[in-house]
DNA sequence: TTGGCGATGCTG
DNA sequence: AGCATCGCCAAT
């Protein structure tokens, strides 16, 4: 048995705090996606956003609709939706039911090749960077909305490795702050995270 | 290296 | 009408 190191999975209560305190904290935890047929695949996250409420950047800054009533929920589940037609956004919900909060996962640095792609083994730092390229990669899609994260699901989450935490309480500056990407509403509002000199970035 | 734009379909 | 994107192509 070889099996690679695994850190403790990430527990609902964890997650059960205000998006942008829980964002910067996701940066260097690994996403865990599980195949219908058992495969497993594994990425580090290095790029995330906060949503929270009085956010007009938020989906849900004008209430409940049928597409945002996830993130209403309790902590821990996962909230995808459709953007630009064509690409779909991952993200975890967050803190306590009731309260809309939900934390955009924007990039991964994948550990391993994903399943049914041939790419040369220097672009693979690429595939997962942007929120788009991760659900094209992990094969995320509207079913997968609302899913609860948790082991043997499709959908869990693990917290930081050791050396990453060493990493990031010794170098705090490796996690940058700043604005989030994409939006015409909320611009100014630093909720943007990443891990500074990753290639995996989408907007370093 | 940067900036503009089209694809494409759901949302409120 | 606008959108929490991406990749292509032109201009620098």
């Amino acid at each position: 048995m070889n099996c690679p190191a695994a850190s403790p999975v990430i527990e609902p209560e964890w997650l059960s705090r205000p998006a942008p305190e829980v964002a910067p904290d996701l940066v260097g935890c690994t996403l865990v996606r599980q195949f219908a047929d058992g495969n497993v695949l594994r990425g580090v996250i290095v790029e995330t956003e906060a949503y929270a409420p009085g956010d007009p950047a938020f989906h849900a800054y004008r209430g409940r609709s049928p597409r945002n009533w996830i993130v209403f929920e309790q902590a821990g589940h996962a909230y995808v939706y459709l953007i630009y037609g064509m690409y779909h956004c991952f993200n975890v919900v967050t803190d306590r039911t009731g309260i809309p909060s939900a934390v955009l996962i924007r990039a991964l640095q994948l550990e391993t090749p994903p399943p049914g792609i041939d790419l040369p083994p220097a672009q693979l730092h690429r595939v997962a960077a942007g929120p788009g390229k991760l659900c094209r990669v992990l094969q995320i899609d509207l079913t997968d909305n609302a899913q609860v994260l948790q082991p043997g699901g499709r959908f869990w989450l693990e917290h930081r490795l050791p050396a990453m935490q060493e990493l990031l309480e010794q170098q705090p500056l490796h996690l940058v702050q700043t604005t989030r990407i994409g939006l015409t509403k909320g611009v100014d509002t630093p909720w943007r995270w990443y891990l500074k000199q990753s290639p995996a970035v989408s907007k370093p």
